[in-house]
RNA sequence: AGGGGCGUCGUCAAGUGGUAAGACACAGGUUUUUGGUGCCUGCAUGCGUAGGUUCGAAUCCUACCGCCCCUGCCA
């Protein structure tokens, strides 16, 4: 081993301005020295690699500064919600490798407290019931260019809010047609300053509280008193919350709670070649452009666990992106390169013919099989070695075999010698064909002496093939899985163009005759492994059954020859 | 009558007045029984622009330019 853990350590202690916050306010002896932050997801949809970022940030700060991180659900809107997501969301937090331990809140749970801090500001005459309709509302709230004008109902008596206010909680009312509004500034430049709705009537039924509430608290006043109930020192989210800082404080400072947490904003996660957002997500699982919310190809957590992502892979990644307050948009390469660089340190590795060409050694004797001895990963001989069986008739990559070979092609070709992993040398004798002149088999030649894949006069052989021999392979369904988007940003729709018409065609490739070495009958399901030469696959346990095993390709290996065949092909058309 | 943010390599991102870290990507080389991995090398006289302050500016000042967010009884 070399020393990655002094990069790995110098990549800790980066410092992003968030850390030098706390550092900052721990110099200043806020909050008592403590450090205590939270994940506050709202149930009403799958988890995705940017609340990975936000995971990774709470808990990783909580850790940091030997504080608390909580797991909050913020379900104040029961029109939205549903314990599916909750469920859902703590699966994928544990997988992720948080815990939460005691910690786990609902903002529900707090509704007869937040009921009670409504009370005592409608008391400090800082609230009102307003009777105006959603769109007469909107009319009073003005626009960017001016100012809005006050409720005809901001002056009504605090005994009078008092009186409505509970009655609306009672259910005399009917939803839409009272809110309850803190009494702030219609004529602030910003907009979430102008008299916000605090609570709403709305008749449904909430996933825990059942029918017992009809009101429901807003988000800008549920959010900072959970947290002020819960003892958050750091409330971080996302920048576009940046404007309801000042109302955060406000309702904060109105009821003069125990804590006073702090709001601090970074910049959400935005990752080439994929969608983001909730409603672009649910689109394409609604249209039936991906099979699920666990598309292998979506950037849900569920999707990329399907895929073959580790935990450590995206908590890597999260670290190495950093946090700050420019909105950027991060190459998903990189979360390529996290995958790839975790999974060649642990991979156990097979051999896997995807796209099978039969071979047959002549000269090998018909109904013997050998043993052969295989390296289960070069990274770490820990993990091993095991057998692999060799016979006279195999399969290799069609890929591996060309019968006019451009000068930089190292692999078979008719006269070529080439070595087959852990096996021989084999050269390509003839090629048989079918009418139509596509090459059905190869006949090779092998050199006995050349068995475990060297040669005892020295000469050496260009290439090295991976290989399955017939009889004794698995015959497996493979899943070529490429990124979603062709476009970069596909959110952008620039061009007028809905991201849904720029879906990459080839971002799914089914494979169904797929040989594979029997070893993989064996495979400890959720591990990921390397198919030789080709990249990182996982079983699919959802798809699998006795009969046919299916697994889904993580990432291809980083392939410069595949990259180089490409560029020359390019080059070629622009000649023509 | 507007308010709030942000501009450092193709992409992220350090830098907090002392002479531009790191990562990914890209390009070369080397090792190699994976065209993988590893290792080595290259990759911002430049920090949105223009002025100014200073012995010294990405960092301070001024003006401009560009991009993002805000007009839900969503979060």
């Amino acid at each position: 081993m070399k020393e990655p853990s002094c990069d790995e350590k110098e990549a800790v202690e980066r410092v992003n301005f968030i850390q030098q916050r706390i550092v900052g306010d721990l110099a200043a002896e806020e909050n008592s020295g403590q450090v205590h932050t939270r994940f506050p997801p709202e149930p009403n949809g799958y988890l995705h690699i940017g609340h990975a970022k936000s995971i990774c940030l709470n808990f990783g700060l909580a850790k940091k500064f030997a504080g608390a991180c909580n797991l909050r659900f913020d379900d104040t809107n029961p029109a939205k919600e549903d314990v599916e997501y909750v469920d859902s969301i703590k699966e994928d937090v544990k997988w992720l490798g948080f815990d939460w331990g005691e910690n786990e809140f609902f903002a529900s749970d707090y509704f007869s407290r937040l009921y009670d801090y409504a009370i005592q500001l409608i008391e400090l005459g800082k609230a009102y019931v307003c009777d105006l309709s959603p769109d007469e509302t909107r009319k009073y709230r003005g626009n960017l260019q001016e100012p809005g004008r006050n409720s005809p109902f901001r002056e009504r008596s605090v005994p009078e809010n008092l009186d409505l206010f509970t009655r609306m909680r009672a259910g005399e009312f009917a939803d839409g047609s009272r809110v309850l509004r803190a009494k702030i500034d219609m004529a602030s430049g910003n907009m979430n300053m102008r008299d916000p709705v605090i609570y709403r009537i709305a008749h449904v039924e909430h996933h825990r509280t059942g029918d017992k509430w009809c009101i429901y608290p807003m988000y800008d006043f549920a959010h900072g008193l959970s947290d002020a109930i819960e003892g958050i020192t750091h409330s971080i989210c996302t920048l576009e919350f940046q404007d309801h800082r000042p109302l955060y404080d406000w309702f904060i400072n109105q009821l003069d709670t125990l804590v006073k947490p702090q709001q601090i904003e970074f910049a959400r996660l935005n990752l080439s070649f994929t969608v983001m957002s909730k409603r672009k997500l649910m689109q394409l699982v609604n249209d039936n452009l991906v099979s699920g919310w666990d598309d292998p190809r979506l950037p849900t957590l569920s999707g990329l666990r399907r895929r073959g992502f580790t935990p450590e892979s995206i908590r890597n990644f999260c670290e190495r992106i950093g946090v700050a307050k420019r909105n950027s948009m991060v190459d998903v390469a990189l979360l390529e390169h996290a995958v790839r660089e975790d999974l060649n340190k642990r991979a156990a590795r097979y051999m896997a013919v995807l796209r099978p060409l039969k071979v047959i050694i002549e000269n090998y004797p018909e109904g013997q099989v050998e043993e052969l001895d295989a390296v289960n990963n070069p990274e770490d001989e820990s993990m091993g070695r095991r057998k692999v069986p060799f016979a006279r008739e195999l399969y290799v990559e069609q890929d591996d075999f060309m019968e006019d070979a451009p000068k930089k092609f190292f692999r078979l070709t008719p006269g070529r010698e080439v070595r087959l992993r852990y096996a021989y040398y084999i050269r390509c004798e003839r090629v048989e064909k079918d009418e139509a002149g596509v090459v059905t088999a190869l006949y090779c030649t092998y050199d006995p002496a050349t068995k475990g894949g060297s040669s005892p006069d020295g000469r050496k052989v260009k290439s090295t093939l991976h290989w399955v021999a017939a009889k004794t392979a698995i015959s497996a369904e493979v899943r070529l899985y490429d990124r979603l988007f062709s476009d970069p940003d596909p959110a952008a729709e620039k061009d007028g163009e809905p991201f849904t018409k720029k879906i990459n065609s080839d971002s799914l490739n089914v494979l169904e005759n797929c040989q594979l070495e029997p070893a993989l009958a064996a495979v400890a399901s959720k591990q990921t492994v390397q198919f030789e030469r080709l990249g990182y696959f996982i079983f699919d346990e959802q798809d699998s059954d006795s009969e046919k095993p299916v697994f889904n390709r993580t990432v291809t290996l980083r392939d410069n020859w595949a990259k180089k065949a490409k560029a020359q092909q390019n080059q070629n058309r622009k000649k023509k």
